[in-house]
DNA sequence: TAGATTGTTAATCGATTAACAATC
DNA sequence: TAGATTGTTAATCGATTAACAATC
C-alpha cells in the first residue's frame, strides 16, 4: 500500500470502475490482473501497481472480487456520498448534462439551473428549475452546493468563477473552453471538447508517422 | 527539433493552440516560453522542448511570434484542412455537438446525423438531415466521411463502430461511455464525461490528505 | 555590443515494467 | 500439496527539469 497517489493514477481510476461494473453486469465474479490488464490495455503489473495504492484488495492465487474491488473504487472515488450540484448555463451542454442519466445515477443531483436568457428562465428541465444568473449568490448561500457545472461562453467563465468561490462553492467541472485561474483551495477539472478533437485531428494527420 | 512525439505531448498540443489564440484575440505579438510557461502552468523548459519537436520556432533573444507559432500548431494539429463528419445519435448529446459553435467554425463539418427515432428522421438541425440509422452504409458509401461522432447508447456503440468501419471511417470520437475494440488502423478518442467527473468527486474526497 | 532567450544536451525525477518472495 | 496470482521491491524506461552554448 504505497503512500503517493499520482495523477496517472487518478485519471485512470474511473476506467476501472467503468470496467468492472462492465464485469459484474456480464455476471463475473472473479479477475486476475492479468485478464483485467488484457480488457483495460494495461499491464498486470500496473494495475497491481495502482490498486495497491489504496490497499491489498486481491488474493493471492485467486484474483480480484469483481464486485468487491468495484465497491472498494467506487468508495475511493467519493462515490458513496451524494453530490450536490448546480449548472450554470442552460444551453445545449448544460441542457444534455442536466438530462445525462448516469449524472443523477452516480448520485450527482442537480437542483438548480442557472441562465441569463429570460426566455428559459422559470422554466424547468426534468423538474429543475431555471434561475435567473441574478440570483446565484442568494441561491448559492441559501442551499449547500458541492459541484457547480460551468456550461455558458467563455468570456463569462471566469467571473462566474469568482462569483461562485465568494458563495462557497470550491468544485468546478467545467466546460467552458478556456483554462480558468482559481484560488488554491478550488477544484477545478476540465472538460475541453475541442482539445479533444484536436487530439483526434493531430492523430488522423500523423497516421502514418510511425 | 527531437523526433518522436510522445502522448503527452499531443495532449498539451491543444492546450498551446487556444492559449496562443486568447493571446493573439488580445492583441499580444510575441511571448517568450517563460511568460507562455506561467499562463500555462508549465515550465519554460516543458514548453521549449515540447515546442522543438516539431522545428525551431523561435529567436533567440526574442521569443516566439504569437501568430506565427499558433499558426504552426493549427497546422500541425491538422487543422487547415475541412473534417467531414457524421454524428450518430441525436440525443442530448449529438445535438450539442451538431450546434456547438467551435466545432464548424475550426473546420469540423457535419454533413448528417443518424438516428434510429422514427421522430427525429426526416427532420434538420441547424440544416443537417436526420437519417434512419438503417441508411448508415449506403450514405457511407456514397460519400467520403473522415470522422464518425458515437453519441448514443453504450450497447450500441460497439456494433456501430463495426458497421462504420466496414463502411471506411477510420476516425470515431466516442462519447459513449464504454472503451472501444477497435482495428488497429482505425483512430478512437474517446470523451469520457463520467471519467471526468469521478475524478473531480475523486480530488474532492481527497482534498485534505496531501 | 550587451542582454535576453532560444535550441539542445545532460541530469533528475517519476512512472511503468519486471521479478520474485509471500501466500491463498 | 502444487499451482496460481498477489503484493512489493528492484530495474528500466521515459518525461520533465536544469543547464548552458548558440544566437538574435
Amino acid at each position: 500500500m504505497a503512500g503517493h497517489v499520482s495523477d496517472a493514477v487518478i485519471r485512470r481510476l474511473p476506467g476501472y470502475y467503468r470496467h468492472l461494473r462492465e464485469l459484474e453486469a456480464a455476471g463475473v465474479m472473479q479477475i486476475s490482473s492479468q485478464e483485467l490488464g488484457e480488457r483495460m490495455n494495461l499491464t498486470p503489473s500496473q494495475i497491481r501497481q495502482d490498486i495497491n495504492c489504496f490497499g491489498g484488495f486481491g488474493r493471492q492465487g485467486y484474483g480480484y472480487r469483481v464486485s468487491e474491488l468495484k465497491g472498494h473504487i467506487g468508495e475511493i472515488l467519493g462515490l458513496t456520498n451524494e453530490h450536490i450540484c448546480i449548472i450554470i448555463g442552460a444551453g445545449h451542454i448544460g441542457c444534455a448534462v442536466a438530462r445525462y442519466p448516469s449524472f443523477s445515477r452516480e448520485g450527482f443531483r442537480t437542483i438548480a439551473m442557472f441562465d441569463v436568457d429570460k426566455e428559459k428562465v422559470g422554466t424547468t428541465l426534468e423538474d429543475v428549475p431555471i434561475l435567473p444568473m441574478e440570483e446565484l449568490e442568494s441561491f448559492i448561500s441559501a442551499h449547500h452546493v458541492d459541484i457547480a457545472v460551468l456550461a455558458l461562453p467563455r468570456r463569462a467563465a471566469q467571473d462566474t468563477l469568482h462569483r461562485l468561490y465568494d458563495g462557497g462553492v470550491r468544485a468546478i467541472w467545467n466546460f467552458a473552453p478556456t483554462d480558468l485561474n482559481h484560488p488554491e483551495d478550488m477544484l477545478v477539472v476540465n472538460v475541453h471538447l475541442m482539445d479533444s478533437l484536436q487530439q483526434l485531428s493531430y492523430r488522423m494527420a500523423h497516421k502514418n508517422e510511425n
